[in-house]
DNA sequence: GAGCGATGTTACCCCTTTGTTACCTTTTGC
DNA sequence: GCAAAAGGTAACAAAGGGGTAACATCGCTC
């Protein structure tokens, strides 16, 4: 059973989001302004945050923020009035990892929340295999044919957020986001770059690449 | 075109609403009562509904919680009589995605329905299918048969343009603006020859296309 | 503080993509 | 039936995306 936190101070809203919620199964509390919800969430954490940007006494941005700087990594998906892109990216920034403009389809919330349960459920993954390869999370050991590849710390991250991904499309702002942290600016070049070296340690053949597929002008995919 | 089921007992306004929307170029089915509105919604569907609450033999709430239980997710957009705190709430617990409170402005309302059919189309779709192929829009993929056709980046973004408009006819100016975006001013020969090449990738017989059509003096139809 | 590994940046090169031009075919208007 | 315009498409040219080697920098260990 997941436990969702809403935190959103207009009370219908607010109402409207909980009640559907536990309609599908989930866990949900709820706060009125930021000052609770930031207790909360610090205090008894949850597996997903639903946050309103504009909010009392602290706004989302800061929550946020400031949840990340904790050390919780759960989702967050931020209630924005307009599509501001500003906003937005400000958003993303402080460590959200999806925002819903209002008015929102309820549904559309619905479906992204599973999505995002799904995956980081996918995050808790303990071993992923793939090709004749296999990732331990426990260890952060990567065995190729039960022979031990040494990868270095960002190479490791990198091939996690594929194998977490596999089969989508990523793009380099999403890699890097995820892989480098959203503060830590780099060139997307860097990203290329690690990519060249991984598929050096994993692809049998590195010029002609099984699993890290390239997509010109978008990014990264990869295949189990 | 989009199907708009709009179920309204006041003969006046139900008038007013479907002749509105026909204007704006949509699609219009109507019910005056809640059985025959939850009838046609389950049975032959739509795209987006707007419901009133106060309906002869079943009430909006009812239609709206029946239509979900069923498994349907096109928006819901509710009309309430009045701003009442307590009808709202109970609307989006059935599972409504937004409402308008009487008397409201038809061209807001319209704003709110394009906004919703463009989200829901553009959240929702992750793969059109038409003829023998398969777009996917996670991996950015698109499948002939099961087989990965390779797609150069503007042939893809011509494909999925015309698959979120398909049916309708495009100006090759409407296209240049979406798939090349404004800013890049370029020949609309160009155009031209990007329709070719994706012709002669997703088509039988690229110089009978069966799916991208040539309307002349106007641009092209692309038909599912 | 020297040495070393990891990682970011830059630069260079290749190759695909893509815009343009030109020529040909088809359609349209007279 | 002919001229003019629209669209198909082959050919060429130019741009630029991405692989990757080389260099710079940072942080750690001894």
């Amino acid at each position: 059973m997941h436990r969702i936190l809403i935190i959103e101070d207009d009370p219908a809203l607010q109402r409207g989001l909980k009640d559907n919620f536990i309609d599908e199964g989930y866990e949900v509390e709820a706060a009125s302004d930021g000052e609770a919800g930031l207790d909360y969430a610090l205090d008894r954490g949850a597996d997903l945050i639903l946050l309103d940007i504009m909010l009392p006494k602290i706004n989302g941005y800061e929550i946020c923020r400031t949840i990340r700087r904790e050390g919780y990594d759960m989702p967050i998906i931020m209630l924005t009035a307009k599509g501001q892109e500003s906003d937005i990216i400000r958003g993303l920034e402080m460590g959200a990892d999806d925002y819903v403009t209002k008015p929102f389809g309820i549904r559309e919330l619905i479906a992204r929340v599973k999505a995002f349960l799904r995956r980081h459920k996918l995050a808790d993954t303990e071993q992923f295999e793939f090709g004749n390869c296999t990732l331990d999370r426990q260890s952060c050991c990567c065995f190729r044919n039960g022979e031990e590849i040494k990868l270095t710390s960002k190479e490791y991250g990198l091939l996690e957020y594929f194998l977490i991904n596999s089969g989508k499309a990523l793009t380099r702002a999403s890699i890097m986001n995820h892989v480098w942290g959203s503060s830590i600016m780099v060139t997307q070049r860097s990203v290329d770059r690690c990519v060249t070296t991984l598929r050096g340690k994993i692809e049998a053949e590195p010029s002609q690449p099984r699993h890290i597929k390239t997509i010109r002008d978008v990014g990264y995919r990869f295949e189990i």
